[in-house]
DNA sequence: GTGAAAGCGCTAACAG
DNA sequence: CTGTTAGCGCTTTCAC
């Protein structure tokens, strides 16, 4: 039971390959009469046919194929697996939407290879999490011909498209939430060290009232200086944290960076981040796929604050 | 800057592109001198050539493509987004290692396409949270003519590799770390029934002394026919919600069938399952693809159970 | 309205 | 030890 080819459909409908191709592929500029043409569709029916894909990429130089690199936590914390979740999802889902298929590939060592993108012709990819130091050692060489977005990322060079929250908003909004301007702020590490600086820059904090989590025992060391403050926790998982230390997640605002605020308790002063946000973007990616000269526009690009 | 081909090789290092590709695979059967051999090395890396995986899947037969294909929640839960993000990072991790590359899809609708699936000739398929319903439409008319694995899905073919928690020993073990027998049983719904029904006839326990998760307002008035007896909650993160409902995980064990036991304070009585027995799974899965005719033995694993 | 044929980049059987 | 060549399945130009 060996798969059929346009060749078989050819054979069996008594008509040329060629004509079967314009018919599957509705090529506008043929004209085809329609009883050729219902007679292949039905044919092709008939015998399961789907297209090669290997093949028409190789003809086409254009694949279809969108890749998402998850680039492990330098420093894993027990929830690091689950913070990109939601965004990995979100963006299968709507490449998918636009007929692309997607390769996820986790990147971790100090060395990735990136020959994955360009052996596979990948039309685009996602880097999530990318630290400037492994990935400029790439870019350095060559850049990949191809859209490169990266996402919770500060990479230094205008070939790529950066997405993040809206952190300038998310502190205001936290304020008004607190009631009060925040006093101190728990965070998770990023990757992408200049990420995390501007992130404590916006929070308009001084450096010792902002904790990187490390450890259990340091967050515990932090924390008791503020018992009665008001805080900001970035990041929902390391707010469960927070919770079993101090007990309570009131005087608290999180910001929901892994977009999954309902594994918070309710009640919990909590401020989101629009996931639909990456309907445009993976527009733009397709729009830079298609044409070569796509309108650029923006290279950073904010995820909305919600509450 | 066009991307370099072994054509392209052959004519800089003026010799036959045969010649190229046996050195670039290595191939024992052919006598290469070393001469040529480091000659044609030295300029494959100045051209920084990587082999055409379009091309080379065409002539081969082979992708080296492995599918994960993740059912959404028929009903979906906050936390159904989370459940099998372990395994996904698992198994995408362990075909990484043995030089697969991985399409991601969720798959969604009631009348899924499979079509990728042939299009993109996978070598191979990992079904998650498959139900039977919309699965046997296609196994119907057509196997994929590839190995297919199925996880937590109890699917009625002997066709599939089914891998699953070891309930059985779960619910033993579960009892040990409870000193008696649960009473009650809250779990979270697989998209597979039958699945489902094992699960329950396994717990040893009634019909009406299990829940299965469906709303908070349900699992309240379960739980309240069992304030102080002691019971089993399958998934970590419904685990969070009982908590939140009884104020504490006292008297009751956790199956933490999405790898996740971090989640959970510390001090619950958890159970996990190893996520190392995807290892053999995946090189299975290898074998499958490398002899046509691969022992299959078991088409049942089991995850083993560890505290 | 339809078809012949070139060629995408690679592998491998066969010839030398 | 090295080279020639057919062919994987598809798209598309150009000719009829």
């Amino acid at each position: 039971m060996k798969k059929a080819t346009i060749k078989d459909i050819a054979k069996a409908a008594d008509v040329s390959i060629a004509t079967v191709s314009y018919i599957l592929n509705d090529v506008k500029t043929q004209s085809i009469s329609d009883e050729t043409r219902v007679k292949v569709l039905k044919i092709a029916q008939q015998l399961h046919y789907v297209t090669n894909r290997s093949a028409r990429s190789l003809k086409l130089q254009k694949t279809g194929l969108i890749g998402i690199l998850l680039f492990r936590d330098i420093a894993p914390q027990p929830w690091s697996d689950l913070k990109y979740v939601k965004t990995l999802y979100t963006l299968e889902r709507l490449c998918g939407e636009l007929g692309y298929h997607v390769i996820f590939m986790q990147v971790d060592g100090d060395a990735p290879s990136y020959d994955m993108i360009r052996e596979r012709n990948l039309d685009g990819v996602f880097l999530i999490n990318v630290d400037q130091e492994r990935f400029s050692s790439v870019t350095r060489f060559f850049g990949f011909g191809i859209p490169v977005f990266v996402i919770d990322s500060h990479i230094e060079d205008s070939l790529f498209h950066k997405i993040m929250p809206d952190f300038e908003s998310s502190f205001r909004a936290a304020g008004a939430l607190l009631g009060t301007a925040p006093e101190f702020l728990v965070m998770d590490a990023y990757n992408n060290a200049k990420l995390g600086d501007t992130v404590k820059q916006l929070s308009g904090l001084d450096e010792e009232r902002i904790y990187v989590y490390e450890s259990k025992e340091g967050l515990e060391d932090f924390l008791r200086k503020y018992t009665d403050c008001k805080g900001l926790v970035m990041n929902e998982f390391l707010a469960n944290e927070v919770m079993r230390n101090r007990g309570t997640l009131e005087r608290i605002a999180v910001l929901c960076t892994s977009h999954c605020p309902d594994i918070l308790p309710i009640g919990v002063a909590k401020l989101s981040y629009e996931l639909n946000d990456y309907k445009p973007v993976v527009g733009m990616m397709n729009g830079n796929i298609q044409d070569a000269d796509y309108s650029n526009r923006e290279k950073f690009i904010y995820l909305s604050v919600t509450s």
